[in-house]
RNA sequence: GCGCCCAUAGCUCAAUUGGAUAGAGCGCUGGACUUCGGAUCCAAAGGUUGCAGGUUCGACUCCUGCUGGGCGCACCA
């Protein structure tokens, strides 16, 4: 908004100084406007006279200077100052800000949101853990920031379609029915071997012990007993896998089953269209992708020489799937462990003749559970895995999610369960939580001394003096910068960041100022100010899947 | 052996994607409640950004080489 009307300014400036003769004319630039982390450089600055400097071949200071004194900037700035190396900086008028806080306030928060998807349909692929075991803490993550990015994804103008890919074909289903078909043997007295490979969870048991209730429905043969188990278990997880997500506050638009491209036939097109453009060849019986075309990788097997498909196969088919359904942007976000994988699936969609550019691959890094500053251990194998559901039931949901929001994806993410679980004020969901209970604390106490909702219509927010309510007013309207930012990097966890850094200012704010107090007019003005404010905590959190609680 | 990611205050992490004097929280030390919620605030201490080079007006950020850690390198998914 008011970074716009900067960018303006200095677009005109550059224009005034091509007529001028300063600048030649065919001089095409987009400078970058950023806001400096040190006040003391204004609201805004532009590193614009270094880019010109280059291309003129003049001292960047001489050309900031000669802009600035062509520059119409009396509406917006006190002053533009030029900083020694050759800064430009630029000092907003306080009305200004206090004028774009009314217009929010005015306009409502959602209109302002940037439009950076303009219309664009994208898919987000995330979560997909097989069904074959419950969700476990590192799937919590990757659920958190998929379902947080999808949210940045749809303020700010792009159609947004969350997707899990059930894998529900292949080898693990057929070791899950194995296994749940051997803890049903256990129940009915006539054990076989419980094998190394087989899923060694408690949750087997439990599914076993559903079907020793329905003994009739089970076929009588051990190969087909075995597949009716498979099937059976698998849906029980799932089951189980979509209460977990739903009471982690993720709901998925789409659930799409790997069984389905085989049985379309998706998979054996996808594999033909390949090999008929000699991007598929056979070798010692095997069908191979030539991912070494494309990508600095090796050839990859497609179909394998028992004539089983390998799930890569299956996996182009889905992404070229993706693909047919109009996208324009594919986002996937898997397990780190899986990065190896990235260069041979954006080979296939090359050889597919897609803009693998379209893709974009999240990595979410481990999470390192802490409990009394330990480390839990876990491992799926030997079911000592902790789930999310337990986490979840431990630590509840807001303070997951806001646990896992706390550090870019790519990066280890140590989540100490005593901490989340704390009401104080070391944890930090409760800091910002705590900042929107006490505005509105603030509210009920200024609605008993009879101040009406509406009246802030009427509030002049021209009575907002204070230093630290300019420095509000910024940092409120800084959000949309940061849920921009977020979009455009897709990385979520800004807007933690941020909430943490507004409420600072805000409790801070609110240790050294009365808001309610004997002048009517002020009081409307900061009362406005704090309504702005729980706005956007609440817009925030919102995005992040956070309640925003009234009382606590 | 090859590839990807990470390395920043005692600890956990930021740093506007190449910008100005590298910032927060926790912890430590000292302070603030007769008034809107002390689940809060204020102040102080804490650094050769793993090491060595390079690129340029300018590097935590980009390039090269080391060191140390994580993860991959299947006719598994």
């Amino acid at each position: 908004m008011v970074r716009r009307q900067v960018r303006e300014i200095i677009r005109e400036a550059c224009d005034r100084c091509k007529g001028s003769g300063f600048l030649p004319r065919e001089i095409e630039l987009d400078p970058i406007i950023e806001t400096p982390r040190d006040q003391e450089h204004g609201d805004y600055s532009t590193n614009i006279a270094f880019l010109l400097a280059s291309k003129v071949r003049k001292n960047p200071q001489e050309i900031a200077r000669f802009l600035v004194e062509h520059m119409d900037f009396e509406k917006v700035c006190d002053k533009v100052e030029v900083a020694a190396k050759g800064f430009m900086n630029f000092y907003v008028k306080d009305a200004v800000w206090r004028d774009t806080l009314k217009r929010v306030s005015d306009e409502g928060l959602d209109s302002m949101f940037p439009n950076v998807g303009d219309g664009r349909k994208v898919l987000i692929e995330f979560v997909s853990s097989n069904p074959t075991g419950p969700l476990h803490i590192g799937h919590g993550r990757g659920a958190a920031v998929g379902d947080v990015l999808a949210n940045v994804l749809m303020k700010t103008g792009y159609v947004v379609v969350k997707e899990y890919y059930v894998n529900d074909a292949g080898k693990q289903i057929d070791t899950l029915g194995q296994s749940t078909y051997a803890r049903w043997r256990e129940l009915e007295g006539h054990p076989i071997p419980f094998e190394e490979h087989f899923y060694q969870g408690d949750y087997v048991k439990d599914i076993a012990a559903l079907l020793a209730e329905r003994r009739d429905s089970i076929p009588p043969h051990k190969d087909e007993a075995i597949r009716f188990m498979a099937r059976f278990a698998s849906d029980e997880v799932m089951c189980g896998i979509e209460r977990d997500l739903a009471d982690f506050g993720v709901v998925f638009d789409n659930y799409f089953r790997e069984t389905r491209l085989y049985e379309n036939g998706e998979v054996d097109e996808t594999l033909k269209t390949l090999e008929a453009q000699d991007y598929a060849y056979e070798k010692d019986g095997a069908l191979w992708f030539r991912t070494g075309l494309f990508e600095r990788d090796e050839d990859r097997v497609l179909v394998k020489s028992d004539g089983e498909k390998t799930y890569f196969a299956s996996d182009i088919a889905y992404h070229k799937n993706k693909f047919e359904r109009n996208f324009d942007l594919l986002i996937d976000i898997w397990g780190s462990d899986h990065h190896g994988y990235i260069p041979r699936l954006r080979a296939s969609l090359e050889a597919l003749g897609k803009d693998k550019e379209s893709l974009k691959v999240l990595l979410i890094q481990f999470v390192t559970l802490l409990k009394d500053g330990k480390p839990v251990g876990m491992s799926t194998r030997s079911g000592q895995f902790t789930t999310l559901k337990e986490v979840l039931d431990e630590v509840g949901r807001d303070a997951a999610r806001f646990f896992f929001l706390m550090r870019k994806s790519d990066a280890h993410l140590e989540f100490d369960l005593d901490l989340a679980k704390k009401t104080s004020n070391e944890n930090p969901v409760y800091y910002v939580q705590y900042a929107h209970a006490r505005i509105e604390s603030i509210f009920r106490v200024a609605m008993d001394e009879g101040i009406e909702a509406a009246s802030l219509r009427d509030a002049d927010v021209g009575l907002l003096t204070l230093k630290d309510e300019i420095a509000l007013i910024k940092g409120i309207l800084t959000f949309f910068d940061v849920v921009e930012g977020s979009a455009r990097s897709l990385e979520p966890h800004r807007i933690t960041f941020y909430l943490l850094d507004l409420v600072g200012r805000f409790h801070s704010y609110y240790n050294k100022t009365r808001v309610i107090g004997d002048d009517r007019g002020v009081t409307l003005a900061r009362l406005l100010l704090l309504d702005m404010l729980r706005q956007v905590i609440r817009s925030g959190l919102s995005i992040l899947g956070v309640s925003a609680p009234e009382r606590m």
